[in-house]
DNA sequence: TAAATATATTCAAATATTATTATATTTTTA
DNA sequence: TAAAAATATAATAATATTTGAATATATTTA
């Protein structure tokens, strides 16, 4: 299991407008840095430093083909994390019993003084 | 479903290692302040930053009860993503056909050029 | 009602993250 | 082999996040 630290790591990683893009585009399949240059509006040394970051992290990887790198995701977690945030949920969790809309009620723990 | 801006905030306010914390002793159910006291080593007034950080992007809520204020989980994504983070993956996902150690191979899309 | 308790707010300082710009490296092609 | 293509790196500037310190507010208790 992941250490608390390395699940903030892998959150902050993903965290990003630009990143969380280039993840959803791996789960599709390899994909070379002018690809990204594509559909992200962003210039190509910028695109390299996300990529480079998510490499540093583990999170993906590259091989070689000529003058290309081929990037592809190689932590498994990334296609379900992705998935979830994408799920559709209800707008809340039921609140607790002592909760009414006056914000009013009766701490359940032990009370102290 | 949350859009990407929205995901992506909510990865933000979650990649923190006191908030993460605060979140997964609310999956336990409601606490106060001082309950978060306990075993987080940072001080009060920083203790109410972060509640008031998740709150304003309506991760969590509280009731009040005397003076104390009741804390409680409102976001339903908030459960399964911290199980998520939990669970054991293999450390990797199987490699593309053409990524031999080498870093070499060849790129699957249309080449350009 | 004054003191104590529980918690929040504000602002500034410290720190971390991100984007920009310029330049470098490697491989292929003409 | 020089130029072009694909990509990376480094340094800095811009911006955002986090913490610390001081202080404020509301509720209960003595």
């Amino acid at each position: 299991m992941r250490s608390l630290g390395q699940r903030i790591e892998l959150l902050k990683v993903i965290a990003h407008p630009i990143r969380i893009q280039i993840l959803e585009e791996l789960t599709k399949g390899v994909k070379c840095v002018s690809d990204f240059e594509e559909f992200l509006e962003i210039s190509q040394p910028n695109i390299s430093q996300h990529l480079s970051l998510l490499r540093n992290f583990r999170v993906i990887d590259y091989y070689i083909d000529g003058r290309l790198r081929c990037y592809f995701l190689v932590d498994p977690i990334i296609p379900d994390l992705l998935e979830l945030l994408k799920k559709d949920y209800p707008d809340f969790l039921p609140g607790p019993e002592c909760c009414p809309i006056t914000k009013k009620g009766k701490y359940p723990g032990q009370r102290r003084r």
